[in-house]
DNA sequence: TGTACATCAGTGAACGCGCGTTCACTGATGTAC
DNA sequence: TGTACATCAGTGAACGCGCGTTCACTGATGTAC
């Protein structure tokens, strides 16, 4: 555990942690369809079979970032939302632009997440993460709509609109179809993506029924 | 061309068309990331070195996969809008719901022109179809808001939302993700699509600026 | 209609490549006494 | 503190595999006369 400072040690120290490290270089820089091991292992610098001795298989590995990646995910929005006003339409703004500039900076993990199936969709670590997440945009709908959101039909499809509305448009920005608003990104940030949600914000989310 | 019913024949008659069926199919069942050249050419009943003689490489095949997908997206689209009352909101409606079952019904080839980047995305033929696409949504945004979107922000915003909105719910629903609606939509089919799509429209859609 | 021949659209073998994974190994580290 | 030894975490060679692509080939088709 510890290890000389200066020297190349025989033992890395912690190479899972740095595997976990250079896999998410390997996806933002080459994309799923192209990563591989024995990439990761290359700019972790150490040989290929190394990887063997902390995780199982690829998919272990991406699974094991996958959840890191939710992790982080959430955090990232919960943070938005703690630097917010407290009012239920702030909170859902905040930590809607949350999940889009989490994207933005992370379209590897971000992918990783929703568009790959690689990953072991049933790992306990990452299914906790991201219902996590997930948890915060039905909070969101039901503070705003002052309601549970998931025991009505309406209360469903404002879950499905808050979303939808948000990974649509991460989603578009990653995959580099943003010219519609890259001009307005480029001049205000994260401020175009509050008036964007703003305005997107459908009425049900704001005159709470009853 | 003319080839015998019911005989092996030697050429193939349509090999080009064939293979991008396989593709397709290709895509739909083992994903991108699995996606090979010898899958295809195995489903399509040929040899692995025939697409040769028509696609000078993989890349190519798929760009000119992608064109045509854009193309049936545009037209899927189109064909909701004819079947739709006029007016601007029931034609968003339309194109919208039209957008996410085109998703739906064809998760590779949706996948292949959002969320891959093998095709060649600077081929003519699938920017001009995906151009086409584009300016479906615009034009429903510019009928609702009664002006050109694409020339103030705000109307950029509203592009924006509009296609983030139903991109995000079919790419929710494409990548497994969408257990929230999933009830809703094996009950009410596409008519749960036009609830969603009608409860998310933000209030610029609906009161024009002058 | 018949024949010679060019062209087209397949086949199947072969190539080199990068991949994930396994394996025997070895240097570094931690621990018992 | 020193030594013996077990365990840990690397290395590098090797494996078999599927891949895209190339190549010489050949059967089928189309055309000129």
């Amino acid at each position: 555990m510890t290890q000389k400072a200066g020297k190349a040690a025989y033992h890395h120290g912690d190479l899972r942690k740095a595997l976990l490290e250079a896999a998410e270089r390997e996806l933002d820089e080459k994309g799923i369809e192209a990563f591989s091991l024995r990439g990761v292992a290359k700019r972790a610098g150490v040989s290929h079979a190394a990887p063997a001795h902390h995780f199982k298989d690829t998919a272990a590995l991406l699974t094991a970032l996958a959840a890191v990646a939710a992790e982080r995910f959430y955090h990232a929005m919960k943070a938005r939302q703690a630097m917010a006003r407290p009012d239920p339409h702030a909170q859902f703004i905040a930590s809607g632009v949350g999940y889009i500039d989490f994207a933005v900076q992370n379209p590897g993990l971000f992918k990783l997440m929703f568009g790959s199936e690689r990953p072991k969709s049933d790992d306990p670590s990452l299914v906790e993460h991201a219902t996590n997440g997930f948890m915060v945009l039905v909070k969101d709908v039901a503070d705003m709509t002052r309601r549970n959101p998931m025991e009505v039909d309406e209360g469903r499809l404002d879950v499905m609109a808050a979303w939808g509305l948000v990974h649509g448009v991460a989603n578009l920005l990653v995959a580099g179809r943003g010219f519609v608003i890259d001009a307005l990104l480029e001049r205000d940030g994260d401020a175009a993506l509050e008036r964007l949600i703003d305005r997107a914000t459908p009425p049900s989310f704001r005159r709470p029924s009853k």
